[in-house]
RNA sequence: GCUGCUGUAGCUCAGAGGUAGAGCACUCCCUUGGUAAGGGAGAGGUCGAGAGUUCAAUUCUCUCCAGCAGCACCA
């Protein structure tokens, strides 16, 4: 028989039959790791204990202790075990399809009858029956025809369709876990006993198109998470507490930032609060477009169906459109994007090579008119502000004005704490316009834009809007979540469409090159995140209400007045509170409202005209005069790029 | 938009086929208290909207609206 030659971790090798698995290479080695060994990496790829193996490779056995290996068996272990239980309860369930996914596995089923929360228990029972079974886990390799005519057989429709889309190259590999069987390419554990019967949990039904396509029927999704430890699940579900405490919906409330009514789905009623965050962020945005030679100006919200069939918004995101009909029977819509605008106001002068680029930003409020299910707070809302603006500029002034914005965007966010960036860059769709020719220069711009500014991206192939290939900024925040803010968009469709042009040097017309870009993105949603990323506690300077003076006597009401007004001259957000009530009940209200300090003033500090600082989540306090406390804060209250300039 | 769930006082939530309750918040009174809830009294609701069943609907049924989770879509 033959032979391979099989090399361990230690870079040992040994000799084996050739179709070896690694169950027997275990076996041979000891009893307990035969017992204990889950899968094995043969050459990189993760392998089942029983698939055989027929070269010389480099093998290592897996055990419980090998994190990665074993989340995956187990959370893949777990979508079969739930599916056996879901199908032996209701057997006329069909299954489709269950891969793992972070923390956990979801499995989709099609079913009549909906999953109610109840029938999550009555599930997790049930598995964990199947998992006190023991039953052992096979494989086999079948033929494409007799695992169709076996899914045919057994009404599992999803199953074969997923057989007839498995490439002819790849083997149709059948898992049993006891006498319940599922299409899958595994590796899978040994038996179902291997499996912990107290680190999972189910989390949750939903919805889900089969094969993700809104045009399919829905399935029933059922959610779960599973880990290889019973802490490990404990500290994931403190994680999922710890998120809902930073939902900035909640923290909105609580905060008196803002609300939402019935009747203006998805639009935002910012009370003062909220609305002060939002003025402080179009202030620093603003001061930073004015650095960088960007000139401000504002576009009608609401215009005439031409203009938006010329920009193709009419027949291409009509979809997305708030409309308006007059009495005098036009047609007019709310604009969803700052760009038809703009070129206006860039066409409404015979444009010079001299003026270029031209940098036109808006902080406009567009109207989308976006799918009802798709609403969520203040991170996806029906009318937002965005930091818009666009750059007209030559071909040749492209890349370097590409680079500008990314340094300009990056700068920004490390202002706001945002240190880890990842920029998406989507290339060009199959629905397109224009040459391939003005394709390969704006994706070659934006390439070399982050080439030069030593950035790494992913590429994401054919994801770009139909005018143009686009960069995407997602920032990671302080519990690890992913944002997308930021988007740089290079565009030579639109200026051609609304015939714009420049005069070159040499006195022709020309066709100048556009980028539409946004740094924050949407007004409201870079809200949204900040609330989230710091749980409501913001930055001084971003706070919006920055110091509470609160007075500990009645005696002490004329001081408090004299130190807010002192602080308000001073640029301080202050606020009076001489309410007759304890200072405990005051320091844990302002506390509760996630006020950064609180000035506690009582006979002491009247007499000797101090101040007692107590800044939040510090139980310590400490005394300072009150002219020391109004500079303090004074420069606490000033923004990141004032502070710089100062200095 | 799709699937499921939810909608009772400003907020968080009980409740029941016979037109509603708690805690906090709010108002007033007492209390002037030194760093996360002092005490008392009071006021506050067309029970999301519309229709149907019923002697009677906030409760049951249907439709609509909104919210939540996920999918799809996306800043």
């Amino acid at each position: 028989m033959a032979q391979v030659t099989l090399t361990f971790p230690d870079g040992n090798s040994k000799s084996f039959d050739a179709g070896v698995t690694p169950a027997e290479v275990a076996a041979g080695i000891s009893n307990s790791l035969a017992k204990k060994a889950i899968s094995a990496t043969v050459n990189g790829a993760h392998w089942d204990l029983q698939w055989p193996i027929d070269a010389d490779a480099s093998i290592a056995i897996h055990t419980m202790k090998d994190e990665v290996q074993a989340n995956e068996l187990v959370r893949h272990d777990m979508a079969h075990v739930m599916a056996r239980a879901v199908q032996e309860i209701w057997p006329a369930t069909k299954v489709t399809i269950g891969p793992v996914i972070d923390n956990g596995w979801y499995y989709d089923f099609d079913r009549a009858e909906p999953f109610t929360p109840e029938d999550l228990s009555l599930i997790e029972k049930k598995m964990k029956e199947i998992i006190n079974k023991r039953d052992p886990v096979t494989t086999e390799v079948w033929e494409r025809d007799r695992a169709i005519e076996f899914y045919k057989a057994n009404n599992e429709p999803y199953k074969v369709e997923l057989i007839e889309s498995i490439p002819g190259s790849e083997p149709i590999r059948m898992y049993w876990h006891g006498h319940w069987q599922d299409l899958c390419r595994g590796p899978h554990l040994q038996h179902t006993g291997q499996l912990p019967g107290d680190t999972f949990k189910l989390m949750s039904v939903a919805g889900a198109y089969w094969r993700g396509d809104s045009n399919r029927p829905m399935l029933q999704r059922i959610y779960g998470v599973a880990f290889t430890s019973k802490d490990k699940l404990k500290a994931h579900l403190t994680m999922l507490e710890e998120a809902a405490k930073r939902d900035h919906r909640k923290l909105g409330r609580e905060m008196d930032l803002f609300h939402f009514e019935e009747h203006a789905p998805g639009s935002v009623f910012w009370h003062p609060a909220g609305w002060r965050v939002f003025q402080t962020l179009i202030a620093y945005m603003r001061r930073r477009q004015d650095a960088a030679g960007y000139i401000e100006v504002n576009t009608p919200d609401i215009m005439d169906r031409a203009l938006w069939e010329t920009s193709g918004h009419w027949f291409n995101y009509m979809d997305n459109m708030f409309l308006a009909k007059t009495h005098d029977d036009r047609d007019y819509a709310l604009k969803p994007m700052n760009c038809p605008g703009h070129m206006m106001i860039y066409n409404h002068a015979l444009r010079s090579y001299r003026e270029l680029p031209m940098k036109i930003s808006e902080f406009g409020k567009v109207h989308r008119y976006e799918p009802s299910g798709a609403l969520h707070g203040l991170l996806r809302v029906r009318s937002f502000t965005q930091d818009d603006a666009h750059i007209y500029c030559t071909p040749e002034q492209l890349t370097d004005e590409c680079l500008k914005v990314n340094d300009l965007i990056l700068s920004i966010y490390k202002d706001f704490g945002f240190e880890d960036v990842h920029v998406k860059l989507s290339t060009r769709p199959e629905n397109r316009i224009g040459s391939d020719e003005s394709w390969d220069l704006s994706e070659g711009a934006l390439k070399t834009a982050l080439d030069r500014a030593g950035m790494s991206y992913t590429i994401f192939g054919g994801e770009g809007a139909f005018y143009g290939p686009k960069l995407e900024y997602v920032l990671r925040d302080a519990i690890g979540r992913d944002w997308q803010c930021g988007t740089l968009q290079v565009d030579y469709n639109l200026p051609e469409r609304f015939g714009s042009t420049y005069v070159t040097q040499s006195g022709e017309k020309q066709a100048p090159v556009m980028l539409h870009r946004a740094l924050f993105g949407s007004l409201e949603r870079f809200t949204g995140i900040l609330i989230e990323n710091w749980e409501g506690k913001l930055p001084f300077w971003l706070a919006p209400r920055q110091v509470v003076v609160a007075s500990i006597t009645s005696e002490a009401d004329d001081y408090v007045a004299e130190v807010v007004a002192a602080l308000t001259a001073a640029g301080v957000q202050a606020e009076v509170d001489i309410r007759n009530e304890k200072i405990n009940y005051k320091v844990r209200e302002h506390s509760l409202a996630k006020v950064p300090v609180i000035l506690a003033v009582g006979h002491r500090e009247v007499d000797e005209r101090t101040v007692t600082v107590r800044r939040l989540g510090e139980k310590q306090t400490s005394v300072v005069s009150l002219e020391q406390a109004v500079a303090d804060f004074s420069r606490d209250a000033t923004p990141p790029d004032l502070l710089t300039a100062a200095e």
